[in-house]
DNA sequence: GCCTTTCGTTGGAACGTTCCAACAAGTATG
DNA sequence: CATACTTGTTGGAACGTTCCAACGAAAGGC
């Protein structure tokens, strides 16, 4: 419980050199001399002594840390995009502090406030509930890369996302490839995302001539919204469920599996976002998957960019989702 | 992009006052008249003024900022002890660095140097793989905390789990209570918490006068492992499986299934932690939960004790686990 | 042997804040 | 009316670091 941590200037007397040497020491000149470098990584070591990053930061104007805000903690597919995140972004060695907004607007703005004040050079924010006219304060203060959401276009942010209208239609081929016609998409509610995907859906069945089959039921992105949707929806007896995300797709086929139908004999099911947990054996969950690896690391490239080179055109990166099989999904049933 | 953030200087010559004023209406002292801290208040936000942590905290010699390492992101148990960890220390005006060791303990050693070059105040460690002697070097030199592990006890260290041993107990219980006895243990390998539980089935089995029927397979943590665990467990044809966490106990049903065999009708399954998850329609798994909003309280509430009054005696407290009785367990099958 | 260059080292200023001692101006106390 | 106290305000020092200009000593060139 040393109260007082060791300075520079303790290693530096106990070295018996000056504190300017130490700090050229430290942090890898090659000005100094072999001897004087060990004598001082010496002392260092044996005072336990660790650099402060605060007055460093203050000295040198700069903090080498990246603020990031998380919706939330709790869903799987940002912990994927936030490993992915901190490898790049630890490769450049930069530190990240890392906040969950808890899907709250005011709590949002009052963590980005935080992380400013520790002099971030640049903010992530993985989805976030935000409105456009405060990110755009924002992104003029500290460069700064959404993830996830591509709808709202500020100047100066870059956007990362996958595309979500197109990876709706690569749902819709799949089940028309199996010989679905009756594919009925339940959505995921009132938010952007969403919207992309229920947008995407239209698209595809009226470019397979479905178009008088396209059916939307209201739904949500939880377990419990995707139960009842589906419920609503076995109304219209569909072949292929289209549901807006992988938990809701979950709560779906619970709802179809009650209703004495099975999973995919009678019904196909197919979710949104690859999250791992679909790859359980007991869960074995076809869904369109996000490469988020891949929107974790590309977050991470653009905001390093935009550091090193600050100002500049805004960039609008969409990677490519797949789809992956699993059990959920399989021929239509020959009887009509 | 203003390259140049504005200072305490800026404000208090734009309100044509001293900077020490300004810093004193800052920080809502009382000695500032209401005029003053009028013009103050103004000049600061129309230049947009937001203070520099780094100073503050080089001046005070405070940082107000804890940190904590999680083993991984991907576990929602962990997700939920840091919403109410983060939600406590956010009440008592502290900042939280989060940080993931991605379960690797020369990248955990990094990373808890990095957050001790911020001056944290204080570090929560929620499950790691720091050996014994690292740990003790840490906690002697900032007050630290860690949830989810009670095996390792070093001077000046809290410790916050829930009773493996007692909540293993519970299982057992809720078996028994519903006729069974030709209980299995799949364990969890060779890690503290799985030793706790399967230690706890085991003497729980003791004291049920089960001592002949305790079976233990080998296990791991993840959805393979139990599937595994279980096609080898279902050889000795037992009637119930307590699996060792929720994430195999998954695997587990899984393995049932897929022999025909009917979960809970021919055996039944409980699971340990009480993951969110578990209560996913779909999935419907009884569970021994911790109650892990309360491990992050408690957590924090430790440290805060600690930071405010150093040394002083280590605390180990044990929260209560409780069974959640879902669909995966049921009565004995009549038939021997 | 003198001047220049290189090498290794040094003190001091700066970063943005807080805190303290000191102050001027007003107000109460005798 | 002098003295003491209160109120509001101020400059300067300090926090731990980096960076710059400047240094002495050794080495090189003539």
């Amino acid at each position: 419980m040393s109260l007082q941590r060791p300075t520079i200037h303790d290693v530096a007397s106990r070295a018996g050199m000056s504190k300017s040497l130490v700090s050229l020491a430290l942090s890898g000149s090659p000005k100094v001399s072999e001897s004087s470098r060990r004598r001082i990584l010496r002392a260092a070591s044996e005072l336990g002594y660790r650099r402060n990053a605060a007055a460093r930061s203050l000295a040198v104007n700069r903090s080498r840390t990246i603020g990031v805000l998380v919706l939330d903690l709790h869903n799987p597919v940002f912990a994927e995009i936030l490993d992915a995140l901190q490898a790049e972004v630890r490769q450049h060695s930069f530190s990240m502090m890392l906040v969950s907004g808890g899907a709250d607007a005011a709590l949002e703005k009052t963590e980005i406030g935080t992380l400013q004040e520790f002099q971030i050079e640049g903010l992530i924010l993985i989805s976030h509930q935000l409105p456009a006219e405060f990110l755009g304060q924002v992104a003029s203060e500290v460069p700064t890369v959404t993830v996830t959401r591509s709808d709202i276009s500020v100047a100066g942010m870059d956007t990362v996302s996958n595309d979500d209208v197109a990876g709706a239609g690569l749902a819709v081929d799949h089940l028309v490839s199996l010989g679905h016609t009756r594919i009925t998409h339940l959505d995921g509610g009132d938010n952007p995302v969403s919207h992309l995907r229920a947008q995407g859906y239209r698209e595809a069945m009226a470019r397979h001539g479905l178009k008088s089959h396209t059916t939307q039921v209201s739904g949500g992105l939880s377990d419990q919204a995707g139960y009842v949707a589906a419920k609503k929806a076995l109304g219209s007896s569909p072949t292929a469920l289209f549901v807006a995300n992988d938990f809701s797709a979950m709560g779906a086929i619970a709802a179809v599996e009650e209703a004495g139908l099975d999973v995919p004999g009678d019904i196909s099911i197919i979710g949104y976002d690859g999250i791992s947990l679909g790859g359980l054996r007991s869960v074995n969950l076809t869904s369109v998957a996000q490469p988020l690896a891949e929107l974790g690391r590309l977050a991470a490239t653009r905001l390093l960019e935009r550091i090193e080179t600050p100002g500049g055109k805004a960039h609008h990166d969409h990677v490519a989702s797949e789809v992956i099989v699993r059990g959920t999904t399989g021929p239509a049933p020959a009887h009509p």
